[in-house]
DNA sequence: TGATGTTTTGACCAAGTGGTCAGATGTTGC
DNA sequence: GCAACATCTGACCACTTGGTCAAAACATCA
């Protein structure tokens, strides 16, 4: 069912991963059952499984799906534009994500929270890669003098918890500022001005 | 049971909370299951509902012993000290809370993930009442002229989201860094040298 | 020692869980 | 219209879950 051929394969395919999403990050992996995820898809659960073959199947395919998603951003990351400019991108996109895709947000999180069982092999491969690979990058520029100097996977693991937070801690974020704020919007110009001060050689 | 009288009422509900906190902290309060918790504990099952009522009550009773923990450090900024060195000592004792109770950590983190259920009342009330106190403070010295202007609450928000990211996602921070390397050590120095940029007048 | 209260446990229960399956119902192309 | 296939479902299953309970084991102290 990898494969979804047929109209109505593809519609309900969707709709599971979309019902699945949402429970799965609001409670995690052990504390989402099928019979939720099929009650939001508008499915029975038999006929879930009939689409997928098991919960870990729902769950493993969302994790897939998102982990491309997530790491787009830092790709675009590019030696030969400005530094400044190319890392303040890289952070407004992680906020975007955050904005957004908070249910992804909060999926991942999850996930890490509790060791990563599912998608260790692609932290400890393709990520720390990417991550390895973007250092190099701003130790450059670092060098060349157009950004301070500090610990560049430092840096980047700055951006990631300062975005997702906005994402994975939002009813506290939300209920800490009260009424009449607009969290992202601030998030945006506080973040900004962070990294420019932050960043500036 | 809520206070143990006997040395081996301390000592098992003791027991019960430590081996609690474990599972909670690693799956989640839906995906903890008291046969977990019990033989972590060393005990049975019946014999740890001799102690606390119910899953609920366990969890209660970590989660309220953890919110003042949790907020001590932010209720020692005190107005009268240093400005920069009261913003720098809150920073690093949030960050050795990360270091030494990371559980706690991730038992709060998977609270408000799935929306604060239990302590959002906590959330509305004490902690938003505490950052408003401080937030005063921070414009106060900011109105001052002894730290940089910028949006008090997101500074606060600024000091959780880069602490607690290294025990949140320590799997990740470990992978991504890989050998040889001292997390929070490096994270003290990455944070002491962030702080005083963005602080600085 | 025995009487009294505390602690522990095996057996049990009702509800919920992920998953199966035979067959019913739709859909499609001829 | 009908054969062939895709989709869907009710009934069911084995297992796990949080929780109960009566009785057993243990501790305490007169």
């Amino acid at each position: 069912m990898s494969r979804p051929k047929t109209r109505i394969q593809q519609k309900n395919s969707q709709a599971i991963l979309e019902a699945a999403l949402d429970v799965f990050s609001a409670q995690g992996f052990r504390g989402a059952t099928l019979d939720q995820i099929a009650e939001v898809a508008g499915l029975s659960k038999p006929n879930l499984l009939y689409y997928f073959p098991s919960k870990e199947a729902i769950h493993e395919t969302l994790l897939k799906r998102l982990l491309d998603t997530w790491l787009d951003p830092l790709r675009e990351m590019k030696a030969d534009g400005d530094p400044i400019a190319e890392i303040m991108t890289y952070m407004r996109k992680k906020l975007e994500l955050s904005q957004h895709y908070p249910r992804e947000s909060r999926l991942f999180a999850n996930e890490i929270l509790q060791g990563a069982p599912r998608i260790r092999f692609a932290i400890e491969g393709e990520l720390k890669d990417l991550v390895a690979e973007k250092s190099k990058i701003l130790v450059a520029w670092m060098e060349a003098g157009r950004i301070a100097r500090m610990d560049p996977v430092h840096l980047i693991f700055s951006i990631w918890a300062l975005t997702q937070h906005y994402a994975d801690f939002d009813m506290q974020v939300r209920a800490v500022l009260g009424e009449g704020h607009d969290p992202f919007a601030e998030a945006g110009g506080f973040l900004d001005m962070l990294y420019q001060k932050l960043l500036a050689p």
